[in-house]
DNA sequence: CGGTCATTTCAGAATTCAGTGAAGCTTTGG
DNA sequence: CCAAAGCTTCACTGAATTCTGAAATGACCG
């Protein structure tokens, strides 16, 4: 064998083989709602002994897929941040095209209109919230990334939405997989679709990440002056 | 054990393990730049024997990521679509990120300005393209696909691009990883890039994948009417 | 038609990987 | 301090993957 000098290109292999297995893609689909959840109930999740799981967890939490957070006995594992779960959204869609002969046209529509994204919101709605906030001069964007105005601080205030912005880069964009057009992503957003569940602004839909757009919804996004696609 | 009834969840899991091993990442990797490429030549660039190559490109076939074109004694292999293509390129970003304590701000800087996503036009040049062609109107989007105008059809004759639209979608939107804003995929925009480089509008940059903007581009682009940032 | 080339298929051996039971560590609670 | 809970580590077994050499397929060429 010549050896031709295998060069480590850029090396995802790590990550493919990472999520490679049936126990870790359950584990991590488990975690892309957003929620941190323990070693435990993931092994039960994915229907592995403890130990199985735990040398699963390792695997994902090496190739850095996953973060952990230790709380006295138990160890709450996350997905490690945005950028792996647009990661995961992307390979999601693209398994699921394969499978199903096409849905059509994309996914079923309540995801496609509305849906949480890790932790942040997603969707046409998604991208609305976006517009609407980028229009109202309430975030700037700059490239990848974005940041919080006066104006958007005071805005945050009057919507009591609990956020208050660190010195790192508050928010990043994420692309929709679905309308193919960035959204929100980063703490900042998260605040928001924490303060819009609480509210019972938006609802958990029957289908899984899917949310239910309520009349409240409609009327913050109405303030916001965000134009609602549905 | 208990079978927890281990539902097929998306699936993608079947995905990562064809991507999972690094002879199949050198040959993926090796058909990203959108060339289709014979089983042979594959072998010896990802450093493995014919018989083992034969065994990895069956894997990536049947996982939907690969298509063949037989020829002849030869079979060229290439990447499914682009939406496969996508996928690759965010599992190159996301590794990429782990790799080398994070470059910077990025990528490379030429691979930021102008670069081939599997055979078309990306990076800041990609949406630069973009936009101009939807801002002239040569183009019209509906959700993540578009179409040619009729002024868009003159434009090509003007242009020399040589582009027939078929019955089917010609144009679907790709997620850019590093400007984070969708640019232009599909058979149209590959025709776009094919003729910019055979007038050595562009030409290869000595990083892989990255585009050098020759004068005749700038022109091209300055016609257009899409302002190029850099 | 025989020979070669590109590629695949088919056996086997070697390696790697997931799962199991036992044991260890750390935290919690009495 | 002891006992239990939550999780991990270790050593090992069985199964799945990968590689290699030999042989088969099909296309091309003289």
């Amino acid at each position: 064998m010549v050896a031709v000098e295998r060069s480590a290109q850029s090396g995802f292999s790590r990550l493919t083989e990472a999520l490679s297995d049936p126990a870790r893609e359950a584990m991590v689909s488990a975690l892309f709602g957003g929620k941190a959840l323990p070693a435990g109930e993931l092994a039960s999740l994915a229907g592995v002994s403890p130990q199985s799981a735990s040398a699963h967890l390792q695997k994902l939490t090496e190739a850095r897929l996953l973060s952990v957070l230790q709380q006295g006995r138990f160890r709450y594992y996350r997905i490690a941040d945005d950028e792996v779960a647009g990661l995961i959204e992307n390979l999601v869609n693209v398994a699921a095209r394969g499978n199903q002969a096409e849905r059509a046209r994309g996914l079923p529509t309540p995801l496609r209109q509305s849906r949480t994204c890790y932790c942040h919101l997603a969707g046409q709605l998604g991208v609305a919230l976006r517009d609407g906030l980028v229009g109202r001069e309430l975030i700037v964007l700059h490239g990848r990334q974005a940041s919080l105005t006066e104006q958007g601080l005071a805005w945050c205030r009057a919507e009591a939405i609990d956020f208050k912005p660190g010195r790192d880069p508050h928010m990043r964009l994420c692309n929709d997989w679905t309308e193919r057009v960035p959204h929100l992503a980063g703490p900042f957003a998260n605040a928001i679709l924490k303060r819009l569940i609480e509210t019972h602004a938006l609802a958990p839909h029957r289908v899984p990440r899917a949310l239910r757009l309520m009349p409240k919804g409609r009327a913050f996004f109405e303030r916001l002056g965000a134009p609602i696609p549905f």
